[in-house]
DNA sequence: AGACGATGCGGAC
DNA sequence: TCCGCCTCGTCTT
């Protein structure tokens, strides 16, 4: 489920149908202490930054801040939605269940689901690079995101999978990304062009972007004659086709994709096509 | 019934 | 560098 542009996608579908609703929080596996805080609180904004997600709910009673709840899916978290209410009884271990007045959603799995106040959410965001699909806060040009990945002499490959430096790029992402700038994973960010991360930076928006829009990692849409790639089977219906991730032939020249661990994450790359 | 793996990551060593 | 978190569909026994 989770890179960056599925926590995304899931900012986008949850704002529609949750923002605005004051919202019963409940923790049906109990894992969740805090969940009385947020209780039936307005839900006023949700936030998408890299793999991270923001709720901010209204005040409540005589309190004046607002509070956040902070949710990052780790590697197997995920959301349920419920389109009728009342919601079936929780199916599974349920961190958390949303109750607005349109959806229920609940949230099993994740890394982190926690309480904030502003100041915890900024601690937070300052460990974070730029998001290549945000507008703001260099989510823009990649200047800053370009500078962070060239200041480091560590192999690029394990740089794009440090959250700190760019925000949103997994181990499917950062495979792709590198395949189709045509970069050797192993060379160092320091050692790359300003053109190639200002590609790798235009790929990382134009790829997540699609992800978003598709509800699934589709890379081989854009590689010219790579239409046949066959879709992996995926765990909840949604599958995707990569062009080096899980692959064993290049589709652009037809080598044996190399596979070996980067980043503590295993990585995927064509020795002929990325120089 | 049990093993295994997965798009993540912090902390212990 | 490795472990453990904590979930569940799929595969193996």
């Amino acid at each position: 489920m989770p890179e960056g542009h599925s926590i995304h996608r899931a900012a986008i579908d949850q704002r529609r149908e949750l923002v605005g609703d004051s919202i019963r929080t409940s923790s049906p596996q109990g894992r969740f202490e805090e969940v009385g805080l947020l209780d039936r609180r307005v839900l006023v904004e949700i936030d998408a930054w890299g793999k991270h997600l923001f709720y901010r709910f209204a005040p409540r009673g005589r309190a004046r801040k607002d509070t956040w709840l902070h949710v990052h899916l780790g590697l197997y978290g995920g959301f349920t939605r419920h389109a009728s209410l009342p919601p079936p009884p929780p199916r599974g271990a349920v961190r958390l269940r949303m109750i607005g007045a349109r959806v229920a959603i609940d949230l099993a799995g994740p890394t982190v689901c926690e309480v904030l106040d502003d100041k915890g959410r900024a601690a937070v965001l300052a460990r974070l690079g730029p998001d290549p699909l945000r507008k703001t806060r260099d989510g823009g040009d990649g200047r800053e995101a370009a500078r962070r990945l060239h200041a480091s002499g560590r192999p690029i490959g394990g740089l794009l999978l440090d959250q700190s430096l760019v925000a949103g790029i997994g181990n499917v992402y950062r495979a792709e990304i590198l395949f189709l700038a045509g970069i050797d994973p192993a060379r160092a960010g320091s050692e790359l062009s300003a053109g190639e991360l200002a590609n790798v930076w235009g790929l990382s928006k134009t790829l997540l972007a699609a992800g978003v829009r598709d509800g699934r990692i589709d890379t081989a849409q854009f590689l010219r004659g790579a239409d046949d790639v066959e879709a992996m089977p995926g765990r909840r219906g949604r599958s995707k086709r990569t062009l080096v991730y899980h692959q064993h032939t290049c589709r652009r020249c037809g080598e044996a994709i190399r596979t070996g661990t980067m980043g503590a994450r295993t990585l995927f790359w064509c020795p002929h096509c990325q120089q």
